[in-house]
DNA sequence: CATGAATGAGTATTCATTCAT
DNA sequence: AATGAATGAATACTCATTCAT
């Protein structure tokens, strides 16, 4: 199933799928909207439909149930990109990174609770882990771009002389960015990333494709 | 006055500058290092040497607080901003971009509370606003680098086709990556940005600039 | 059966012996170790290896079983006096307050569980009952030493003017003070009545049977 | 003021005597009632009449407040004693004890709430403090028997042979339990030491006071 | 105008007890 | 008869905000 999770005590994983899947969206909306200190237990039981004794009968406390949102939201991710690493094999680079994008945006559209719980990982200050697993996400993020980097100069489309891991690190800030942009739809008003707007949206992947391909300095030059 | 702050209640405006300015440090300070949640009026009316009533006097809530204290980290960066701008105004764009980094540097080792409530700002997680100021913001900072951009253009510096505003917002989000992870020291382990080694700082800049000028794609092609 | 017991629900005294004893135990050692208050049926039921449900088809209420299994130490301690009793008949008064001392060391080393609940219900503190139970329990105390002071006074053996009862109210606390002093091991540190050493033992007990048959006063006088 | 009480921050120290000794009242009636653990915060405020927060103020834990308050009747206890000892310190030591006892009864009656407490301090097991403090008081008040004894001794009023400090902790617990018997009013139904009746009072004290001076050994032998 | 004591709704967490299976 | 998931009132404690002095 694939909004299955495989966390929290035996006795939330023996629940029904559909209680299972009542508490995980409670759960996965209180902290995607109010971060980790505000979210309420209080206010999640009453979502959820359940007793205050329960939640803390399935995740032991709120730090455990934050954990195990978590470590979902980052699985999901992490095995949406293995197979869109997958499936673009074979493509040129700027195709690839075409396809990274959009694929991003798609999985955006499908789980957005969990699009604001990964990006609060990435980001809160407010969520209640050392920065160690921060460090992680972030390094396994360029390391992936910079698989990708690696891969396509060794095949001769990309300069040779470039710093993969650096480069690797900016061009996933990079599209990080155009992924939260697109999530918080921030760019909504005025920049223009609507999402319901596919050519807005082919215009951005373009000029961010090209930008990392071409830079910007004058052919002239 | 370049430390005041045009914030808070008229009672609070017409406070001694001193004052002001006491008040201001102790909220920043407790601000960037707790967050807005863990922010506490208590430790921060002991630490700004206050009673409890004048501070909600002087702003009636604590969000009103932090909106202020936002405010003026706001100005303080913008500020900053103009001032590298009219600094760098003959020099050709690769070195201006260089310059910004480096006075970005330069401004979070100098302002490391500041820094912290501007990012804090910049990333939702905890903080109470809409979206609206941060729209607002990231089409500030967006703009600011258009601008550059634009008189590099018609300098005839940069290609002509390229689109201003999109690669104007692209580049500002991989300097404020850029900054915010020298800011974290996320990069510290691993990827090395360590803000003592200056080397190391070169490289990034160095390489992040070519990026932005040259893109990846192999000359060959 | 010597563990039996005589209370719960007639649900429980159907039950097979091995399970009534395995239950018996849990709850003996979760009140004797944590208290009334801070025993927990949970962690009861797990030590006890049954249900939670079962526990409460048992005995309606953690307050019912608390007051069955201090039935239960109650009967022991009264079985162990009586016994002594009978073994003593024939001795000395002072002797039997020897034997009965010595016993009573004995006991709480064979059941410091026991005694641990017994210790509790003679101490309000925690404990949820009104005080009749501890005036039935303290008088009967008194009345078995009144016994054997009666029995030795018609021997002649005592003084024939003393208040038996309130004398023996009076002894029965002094013995009962030293055999709680000598389970909670206060007097370990400074006044020395430590467990293994026998001959603190015989100085405390001689001393405390001395006092009894001659007071303190001068002989002088 | 009698009932005043070092004890507290400095701003339940501040308040007014009215409210502190209500404060006070509220608290030792709580605990007293209901030992350390059962009590509770939430109806202790409700007894004394303030607010949640204003209790937390004044004492920064249940479990501060809780050792301001035993510390509180330690003292007045201790103080009490010392009192009576300069008060009889020419008497012999028969009527030393009598008065010691007649002394305690008062104390007893005239701080009900107190001796309450100081009763839960000596045994409860409840109470959030390891064995130190207990072995401690109940070492203090042996000691302040032994001085008598060694006193009483040393005129010449005792036997030379006996074992001060044991005999000190053995009368101390005596004396202890016929307090507490009078405190609790166990005896009242059946031993009769009804607070109301000075007959069957003198008859304890008489009783007690012989017994530890002469003992129960008849005459005869 | 400054003060700081008082407030009370809020927090996470526990646990005896119930009851449908 | 046995189970164990669900319950919810209870716990100690916090803290932004108010308001009388």
């Amino acid at each position: 199933m694939d909004e299955s999770f495989d966390a929290g005590t035996e006795l939330f994983r023996n629940l029904s799928p559909e209680k299972q899947e009542k508490v995980f969206q409670a759960a996965v909306s209180e902290f995607a909207s109010k971060g980790y200190r505000n979210a309420s237990m209080n206010s999640l039981v009453r979502t959820a439909g359940i007793s205050k004794g329960s939640i803390f009968q399935y995740f032991k406390t709120k730090r455990n149930l934050f954990d195990a949102i978590l470590e979902m939201a980052v699985q999901r991710v992490k095995q949406h990109l293995k197979q869109v690493r997958g499936e673009t094999e074979e493509l040129p680079f700027p195709e690839r990174l075409e396809k990274l994008l959009r694929s991003g945006f798609q999985f955006i559209d499908r789980h957005p609770l969990l699009t604001a719980v990964y990006f609060q990982l990435l980001q809160s200050g407010d969520a209640p882990f050392g920065s160690e697993r921060l460090i992680q996400l972030r390094r396994q993020g360029s390391e992936f771009l910079s698989d990708l980097i690696e891969r396509a100069v060794s095949r001769g489309e990309l300069r040779s002389d470039i710093d993969i891991h650096r480069v690797g690190f900016l061009i996933n800030s990079l599209l990080e960015t155009l992924l939260r942009a697109y999530y918080t739809e921030f760019l909504d008003s005025g920049l223009g990333l609507y999402k319901g707007d596919s050519k807005e949206l082919d215009l951005w992947i373009k000029t961010t494709v090209d930008l990392i391909n071409f830079g910007i300095r004058s052919n002239a030059e």
